[in-house]
DNA sequence: CATATGCAATTTACAGCGTAAATTTTAAAA
DNA sequence: TTTTAAAATTTACGCTGTAAATTGCATATG
């Protein structure tokens, strides 16, 4: 018969528990969050966190769900830049270069959501592909006006992907051909980029002095040159084929 | 003037003590790795693990030195099967699945080495790159190989990464340009197998079922026609320039 | 207004962790 | 046999997540 009651000290603690929690991954990282050290901090005892989150894997769910809503906006804000098809090329470097910046700017957030600095965590299932597809939004998005405006260069070897001409409708429900390969095209440059920021945060470039950055434009021109048909005449070597 | 004193259940405590937590991690992920647990499969207590490792960190390194060792071995064997200079595509090939099906093995190895499961530990820099040399050293050689029969395509924009003609003697003690642009190589590969590997190790290509290994197929595929020269002819669009 | 209701917060407690300190055991040297 | 030092144990401290019981308090009802 009684619901509202609001805490003392603090409005809103849900929201004053992920600032703490933000807080603390950025300083030290994700791996030392602590939800006594939340609490301590807040000058609240520990187990108070249990009142707004069920424990502490919910905290890191929240806390990731909303960092990938805001990794994906920025990215979009970054493509937003860039509209038009006249500016996809510098729209994809504008994206890969956002892509490095924004982990070297917070590495610890880009650990949170593509490493897995929390011993013992899994991100749910249920909630994955959503919150994957928001963060993946923009290069797909990209990749896909490639596609449109006949600019997408999707390799030969890439059709090998595709199931035979002759059970094509055994594709999964509602996928066709050309989003399954603008999918893998997307999928391929993400782990291009992330594999070269990922062992940089990881210090495997250490010693190197410098050469992260070169190295990452030098992918960047590999990744346009593979994928990208400048001359913008009628279309990739595929799409022709599997309309 | 007393020195010598051996355990008296287990000989060679420090070994058993790494098998211990070899197979601990291979059960349950090196981030739940615990020197407790450890002394407790061993019926032995916890502290008693110091006087063979100075703590946590120092046993995590000498894992994770042996760890390099046997992959970077593990590389060298598959390599081996491929000897000389006309099966070096066929090589690369290999080396390339041995690196996927080595991690897909052991997972919790892979990401000892190149993920970061381990809250508050990182490598000590002195003993770094001999280590990570060594797990380099098949895919090193390779490339290598491949520029001395000039089969070794580099990109044009490979070359800015080069300083300017005039000033070529400010390279890094014991780097000449070719060893340079080689190792640039050897990086840029290794990062798109890592980048694909690492994804699908966190667990990002979930749903899109099976499609991994047809990914990583097409990468490969895609990573050898970029660098490599099946022809055989006269040599990489760039060697002549820099020799 | 007084009382009952139920959420929010606290305190207490337990099991786990790494590891520092003090202590005991033990095997070999003198 | 005594001495000595290495190897092991016990104890203890502070940290973690979290379950359970308890208290405080704001609201809705009698």
């Amino acid at each position: 018969m009684v619901r509202p009651l609001k805490s003392r000290q603090i409005p809103n603690l849900q929201e004053a528990i992920k600032a703490v929690a933000w807080k603390q991954i950025s300083e030290t990282g994700a791996a030392s969050l602590s939800l006594r050290s939340i609490a301590r901090e807040l000058n609240i005892s520990a187990p108070a966190i249990y009142n707004y989150f069920a424990d502490r894997d919910a905290l890191v769910t929240s806390l990731m769900v909303d960092a990938f809503a805001v990794y994906g906006q920025y990215h979009n804000e970054v493509a937003s830049g860039y509209p038009g098809p006249e500016r996809l090329v510098e729209r994809m470097f504008a994206l890969a270069r956002a892509f490095r910046d924004w982990a070297l700017d917070f590495p610890q957030r880009y650990e949170l959501l593509f490493g897995n600095p929390i011993p013992g965590y899994r991100f749910p299932e249920h909630e994955f592909h959503a919150a994957l597809h928001q963060s993946n939004c923009a290069l797909l998005q990209l990749i896909g006006e490639l596609h449109s405006v006949g600019m997408l260069q999707v390799p030969d070897s890439m059709l090998a992907m595709l199931p035979p001409p002759d059970r094509m409708q055994d594709l999964p429900a509602g996928q066709n051909p050309v989003e399954l390969l603008t999918d893998a095209v997307a999928v391929l440059i993400w782990s291009r980029l992330h594999g070269l920021v990922s062992l940089e945060l990881a210090g495997m470039f250490a010693g190197r002095q410098g050469s992260a950055q070169a190295l990452y434009e030098v992918e960047l021109e590999l990744i346009v040159r593979q994928f990208v048909n400048s001359n913008r005449m009628g279309g990739s070597d595929v799409q022709p084929s599997i309309r």
